[in-house]
DNA sequence: CTGAAAGCGCTAACAG
DNA sequence: CTGTTAGCGCTTTCAG
């Protein structure tokens, strides 16, 4: 590990001057000649600065602290944890992932990223909920990632659900859908609201009339596969939009029973969660994938813009919207949904 | 933030005192009843020790930089880096994880870990594989995850495919399959030579003969429900030993043509990869799962025992068998199978 | 038994 | 334009 002590000696300067260059702050203030010599020596060295020294002087450690509870064992995390440790990468940060068990080690395993001195937080549930900031969180720059402040004090970078509904519910028009059904969630999800509303506005914006009946809000197993079999029994749905990959089975089950072919007889869109598997096994499935890795990207930029307190207009993530392939092709379709970011009252 | 600086200034003794005595290494060096008030103080404060500044002084970090492909896209991983980060926290260190897409960008997220002044490595691959050490690790503390090193000269932690195959063949013999088929895996895979043997040895100790026409080597898809379709056909088989949760699709598949029921005319168990799907879909399947929670808690607690080189003997790390339920059971009956230490050659 | 002093690598006033 | 100085919080000799 060469040392500024290093470079200084050899180059006949004093460290000050050689971490001035070094952090470009050498503009007017080191001649330019010797400026140059000293990132030369630097560059023949190998010089990497030593982020802890750094950090012990300035308090500040590049390093981001990404708390989520069951971090590991959902395919959800995966996604938003790759994408935050790619922006973290490109802006220079490292990520420091905690996995929290509920409230119970939460404060402990918050308490130890602090100790490591990082410099903000990104607090992420597993998927969008109204959600209650630790108190320990609240004097650091914090962005909530798939969750939602209660009390609207942090920003949070959320997928737009009613956009996703819309999304979904126009294709399926546009594939010439005639009674299009929404199976949606029985339980209490912000994601449901959003859903329901876009697919009704979809469904008004051409020229339709909303017909409740075509909703089933079910919650799982046997129950709900007996709602969606009797939507199909009143109604004969011949488009579906379902609000995740377990309710598309259901739809997937009954359109067997009824000796109906998705992707000829029915069309059927559904949120995945479980991607490799609506994959594997059901080829025909048009799937709405959540943007697990752009929220995880977006919520880093926002951190790190709240922490430097600048704009990182300059700086382009990857994009998050493709194209809608044809609603009947073979392969999987997949539409990527955008993100909205609600604002914050602190500042 | 108190400092040691601050509690010393309470307690009316100077800072190399409180150092020593908050470090337990007062014993016969400082007065037992001075200790006692600097404990007291430092616990009335709240004080933690800020781990950067000793860093900075001792060259430790307390840091465990953790290397692996695809860290999040996968449920696989997850499992790994939970355990291994409980483990850490066990301990008293921090997970820093990075990942990497093939060869190209390793290197660097490996310097930057090295930046960060992380004191050993864990470098994890998604499946068991003859692994090549990239050259910049060398010289660090590291154990491989879920690999081996070709060269043998790293320790490493995996799965026992062996007993893996063994526990699951002898669980079909004992829930009286006459005759047990395995559906194994045709590419190369380390997994795959050990759980051949594994399932050969225990219809041996069984005292059945081995019958090579009752292995199916295959790869997916069409060909592989073909393949398991002449397997059913020509050998009736009504025990199954499935390589992964996919290969055990197939048999499903084939059942239910042949209007066989699993849990009544055959019996399965398989590896179990994506342990949610095969618990949503297929309640009945018996599934090995493999112990990724704990190969990450054994690798950290190698990792460390390393790098203290001391030894954890002391240390209890959770329970890696579970006893096994009977075959027909309508719950899903996991298999925690056992893992393996691989010895190095390097110290 | 305890404290003073040095220093880990780096940054930031402040002199010169 | 450049160097000196001080110090971030902690550990570790080495004197006393």
């Amino acid at each position: 590990m060469t040392t500024m002590k290093e470079i200084a000696k050899q180059t006949g300067v004093s460290v000050s001057t050689v971490s001035l260059v070094l952090n470009h702050r050498d503009e007017g203030r080191v001649k330019s000649e010797i400026a140059a010599t000293i990132r030369e020596t630097a560059a023949r060295l190998g010089y990497k600065s030593n982020p802890l020294a750094r950090s012990l002087r300035t308090g500040k450690t590049r390093i981001l602290g990404f708390v989520s509870e069951q971090i590991a064992t959902t395919p959800y995390a995966g996604g938003i944890i790759l994408g935050a440790q790619d922006a973290a990468s490109a802006l220079g940060y490292m990520l420091l992932t905690v996995n929290t068990e509920g409230r119970a080690n939460e404060d402990s395993e918050i308490a130890a990223l602090k100790r490591y001195g990082v410099d903000g937080f990104m607090y992420a549930k597993m998927s969008n909920r109204y959600t209650d900031v630790p108190d320990v969180l609240r004097d650091y720059p914090l962005v909530l990632v798939d969750a939602t402040d209660r009390e609207g004090s942090y920003p949070s970078i959320e997928p737009d659900e009613f956009r996703i509904a819309y999304d979904a519910t126009s294709r399926l028009v546009r594939a010439g859908c005639e009674r299009i059904a929404y199976v949606g969630c029985a339980e209490t999800m912000l994601a449901q609201e959003g859903r329901l509303a876009g697919y009704r506005r979809a469904l008004e914006d051409a020229g339709r009339t909303y017909d409740e009946s075509l909703v089933t809000n079910v919650f799982n197993n046997g129950p709900a596969l007996q709602a969606v079999s009797d939507l199909f029994d009143r109604k004969r749905p011949d488009g579906f939009f379902c609000f995740n990959d377990a309710r598309a089975w259901y739809v997937y089950e009954c359109a067997a029973r009824h000796g109906l072919t998705v992707g000829r007889d029915i069309s059927v869109v559904g949120v995945d969660n479980h991607r490799v598997f609506a994959e594997t096994f059901y080829p025909q499935l048009t799937t709405v994938e959540l943007p697990h890795y752009e929220m995880g990207y977006w919520s880093t930029m926002k951190l790190v813009s709240m922490i430097e307190d600048r704009d990182l207009a300059d700086f382009t993530p990857p994009t998050t919207t493709a194209p809608l392939p044809p609603l009947d092709t073979p392969a999987p379709a997949k539409i990527h949904c955008t993100l909205i970011e609600k604002g914050s009252v602190r500042d």
